[in-house]
DNA sequence: CCCTCTGTTGGATT
DNA sequence: CAATCCAACAGAGG
């Protein structure tokens, strides 16, 4: 379920996976995993891109991925791989000669260990830029990373200046990059505010709760414990969030009970009682 | 078995 | 600018 804390994880996954044994092929067991941008259409695939990726990953030298928003880069001598894991992509690692479940590409190892990212849906996709564009190609269109660029209190107010429902516009990730629907919700029951309130109409204290809120969500999900067992914390039966799929249940900080509601093509969870 | 509904992503369209 | 549709599937529920 990627956001930026399981991007974050990914990332440190892909830099931990490739230390112990340097990556010396890209094998890609779905053409369309590589796209003409980083889009979410399969559609896209980019046959071009993928041979430069491939020819760059036998190249070798690759480097520690970096990460802006939900969106990852890495690279191998010339080539630059975007990654962006979509809705349901992640890496996992097998042993030579196991293919997981839904597996669309594979970063071969020297020991044969596979770093395969597995993607159900399809949204999740590669692109492929010179080395030198990985940067200002992770940026484009993005705002500041809501983890390691927090804003404070007065330069949120002024990148939401807008009429929108500030759950609505904490998903613009132009305006600060890697809050994903689950974790909107989350920061703003954190610091009480009301998910259909206009941007606009947050107070300066509103302001500065939400800015502290933002960060302590996202790290509040980065489990750091081991990178051999990192889990995504949003995987697994028990619903590990605070009003995120809990409609109809009660508020754990008050009396309320929690309701949804559909914002902007997504639903919205949130507890009337003390979210004002 | 089959049908319907929902969905963590973002881009395109209206 | 903003609301809606859509991509491509899995999985849950009726």
């Amino acid at each position: 379920m990627p956001e930026l804390p399981e991007v974050e994880i990914a990332r440190r996954q892909l830099a931990h996976w490739s230390s112990s044994s340097p990556v010396v092929d890209l094998e890609i067991t779905d053409p369309a995993v590589v796209r003409t941008k980083l889009s979410t259409r399969p559609s896209d695939a980019d046959p071009q891109a993928l041979r430069a990726a491939v020819d760059a990953v036998r190249l070798g030298c690759d480097t520690t991925p970096i990460r802006h928003g939900k969106r990852i880069g890495w690279i191998f001598g010339e080539i630059g791989i975007l990654i962006h894991l979509g809705m349901t992509g992640q890496f996992v690692r097998r042993a030579a000669g196991e293919t997981p479940r839904f597996g669309r590409a594979v970063f071969r190892r020297e020991d044969g260990v596979g770093i395969w990212f597995c993607d159900a849906r399809r949204f999740g996709g590669f692109a492929v830029v010179p080395a030198g564009e990985v940067q200002a190609a992770l940026r484009a269109g993005h705002g500041p990373d809501a983890l390691l660029e927090p804003q404070n209190g007065q330069e949120l107010a002024e990148r939401f200046q807008t009429k929108k429902a500030i759950k609505v516009a904490l998903l613009d990730q132009h305006r600060i990059t890697g809050m994903g629907n689950i974790h909107a919700a989350e920061a703003l029951f954190l610091c009480g505010i009301d998910p259909t309130r206009p941007a606009q109409s947050l107070s300066v204290t509103e302001w500065d709760a939400l800015a502290e809120a933002i960060p302590r969500q996202l790290r509040s999900v980065i489990v750091d414990e081991g990178l051999d067992e990192m889990v995504y914390v949003t995987q697994g039966g028990d619903n590990p969030f605070k009003v995120y799929g809990r409609s109809g249940e009660l508020c754990v900080r008050c009396d309320g009970t929690i309701v949804s509601a559909k914002h902007g093509g997504r639903s919205t969870f949130w507890c009337p009682g003390c979210q004002q």
